[in-house]
RNA sequence: GCCCUUGUAGCUCAAUCGGCAGAGCAACUGACUCUUAAUCAGUAGGUUGAAGGUUCAAGUCCUUCUGGGAGCACCA
């Protein structure tokens, strides 16, 4: 891409010539520090409820929305992140120079309003405009003020477009940092501490994901972006870090959809004696708490209006998965002839996969998508949990449960392997129909050395906070709770070209 | 990666069978002191994503490339 600067457009040409207007007028088109200014949300309520009677003095910073003209009067519609309100400004209440500024603001310019709260004619909340400080010249003309923009390729690149002309983009954001805030607090009341461990790995491991490499100069080294963060807060749990969590990026090398994003945020939270059990009572702690953060009621809408719900009431059933697989295949999970044929029989490779692997992937297939939950299904066959703890008096059953809504899974915990050389076993074992890559059994030796030191028998869990996000704001695209979701860059010349 | 679909003015969208690229909003000029998708009169605004091809004639048909979206695959 070119680094010359874009040859400025009509738009833009009429907006900065207006910009030297305000200049000449002697104030500062990019304005100063403006202090004391009132949200418009607390202004609103102040505002005398008879039309014409003045209200109390006011000071606002805004974004100017909409205008309207009547003679030698003018209507302007401004917005801050808390509210929309009117301006009106007369020709007759406004010095000369006042008057020579109004007439150089545009659409998308931010100002600073000093004024009265005063409710016009037709009984509007309004702001009778006294003083009129530019904050901000804008030279971009705004969206179609009526459909807005819908493009959503210019949405997702410009997504501050997105948040200031779109009603709701930015209120769905606002409850992201909500529900992010209850997780911490849920987390705080019950002692636990919040851990920052590396991004850049030397083995990528804690879950089956591709990663993005990098390289590290000085020391000339490979090195993978963590696609789980579980290895390191069971280092900090064998450092005697008894409640430890971390809520961050993990990055994974894989395709980008309505609910994948390359990067995404997950919380890992470990607790030294306990195990998956007290691990479910924590998740049903942190959901609920996180509805409550964001909602008066446990119950909230999930698709088109009047379409859905969720009822987040706990607690909330716990199913076994030998159960669930049983009564949506038929056949129990170790019958694994039948497993084999109707898994054939629904189109899925069986040839030189491990039973289990085979058993997932129908699980997959005919359960997963019809839990509408909140619900736990629990006990996963052990050969696919190379992280877990077995069931005491069934080495097959791994304590492991994963956490749906909406046939999304939304958390995923275990009851952790704290031995050393079980672990290093099942690091070295392949599963059969495998590939290297596609496997969670990469030895880290590192690892197994701290295992050795000893690691408190734990619980431990994890949370896609996207996905938390997505399901209690009523979002079907995780694009719609990431401020910036990956795109392809733009401007990339075409191949052959140059 | 596969397959389908889409890209027209700053924005939202038209353009019939291949036949003069258009509207609304926004912008600009003017009128109007209570509007709120304000109204009224006028003006200007285009490399139809890019390159090539077919044709007397291409926004429209064909090829390649490119950005976006939906689905599939992978995955959480």
């Amino acid at each position: 891409m070119s680094n010359s600067p874009q040859k400025p457009d009509r738009f833009e040409q009429a907006r900065l010539e207006k910009a030297e207007k305000i200049r000449e007028l002697g104030f500062d088109p990019y304005g100063q520090r403006f202090d004391n200014h009132q949200a418009i949300a607390a202004v609103r309520p102040l505002c005398p409820e008879e039309a014409g009677a003045e209200g109390e003095t006011v000071r606002i910073a805004a974004r100017i929305m909409g205008r309207r003209k009547a003679g030698k009067l003018r209507f302007f519609d401004a917005k801050d992140a808390t509210g929309r309100i009117q301006l009106l400004m007369s020709r007759g209440d406004m010095t000369e120079q006042q008057w020579e500024l109004v007439s150089a603001l545009d659409l998308g310019d931010l100002v600073g309003i000093d004024g009265k709260l005063k409710r016009t004619q037709s009984g509007e909340v309004s702001i009778f405009v006294e003083e009129l400080t530019v904050l901000c010249k804008s030279l971009v003309q705004p969206p179609e003020k009526f459909h807005g923009a819908k493009d959503i390729e210019m949405l997702l690149r410009q997504r501050y477009i997105d948040l200031i002309y779109n009603d709701g983009v930015l209120d769905r954001m606002l409850q992201r940092s909500k529900i992010i805030d209850s997780v911490r607090q849920t987390l705080r009341g019950q002692n636990y501490v919040e851990a920052e461990t590396p991004v850049l790995h030397s083995v990528a491991g804690g879950a089956a994901a591709r990663p993005f490499t990098t390289h590290h100069n000085a020391l000339d080294i490979e090195l993978y972006l963590r696609i789980a963060l579980e290895l390191h807060l069971k280092r900090l749990m064998v450092g005697g870090v008894e409640r430890v969590y971390e809520i961050g990026r993990v990055f994974r090398n894989e395709g980008i959809d309505a609910t994948h994003n390359p990067e995404f945020t997950m919380i890992e939270i470990y607790q030294a004696y306990g195990n998956y059990e007290t691990m479910m009572d924590l998740t049903e702690a942190i959901v609920t708490d996180a509805v409550k953060a964001i909602s008066d009621t446990m119950v909230l809408p999930w698709g088109e209006e009047g379409e859905g719900s969720i009822d987040f009431t706990s607690p909330w059933p716990r199913r076994k998965y030998a159960e669930l697989f049983q009564e949506a295949a038929g056949c129990a999970m170790s019958d694994t002839e039948a497993v084999k044929q109707i898994a054939q029989s629904k189109g899925i490779e069986t040839e030189g996969k491990h039973p289990d692997v085979i058993v997932n992937d129908l699980f997959e297939e005919l359960v997963e998508d019809s839990l509408e939950g909140p619900v736990f299904v629990i006990d996963y066959p052990a050969s696919i949990c190379p992280l877990t703890k077995r069931k005491q008096d069934d080495p097959n059953i791994a304590e492991r449960f994963e956490l749906y809504v909406k046939g999304m899974e939304l958390a995923n915990a275990y009851t952790e392997l704290n031995d050393p050389k079980l672990q290093e076993e099942l690091f070295l074992t392949q599963l059969e129909g495998q590939d290297e890559e596609d496997s969670m059994a990469k030895m880290d030796t590192d690892f197994i050395r701290a295992l050795k030191v000893g690691m408190p028998p734990s619980g431990g869990l994890g949370i896609g906070i996207d996905r938390l996000v997505m399901l209690l704001t009523n979002s079907r695209s995780i694009r719609d709770v990431i401020y910036f979701p990956l795109l392809r860059p733009e401007g990339m010349p075409a191949a052959g070209e140059e």
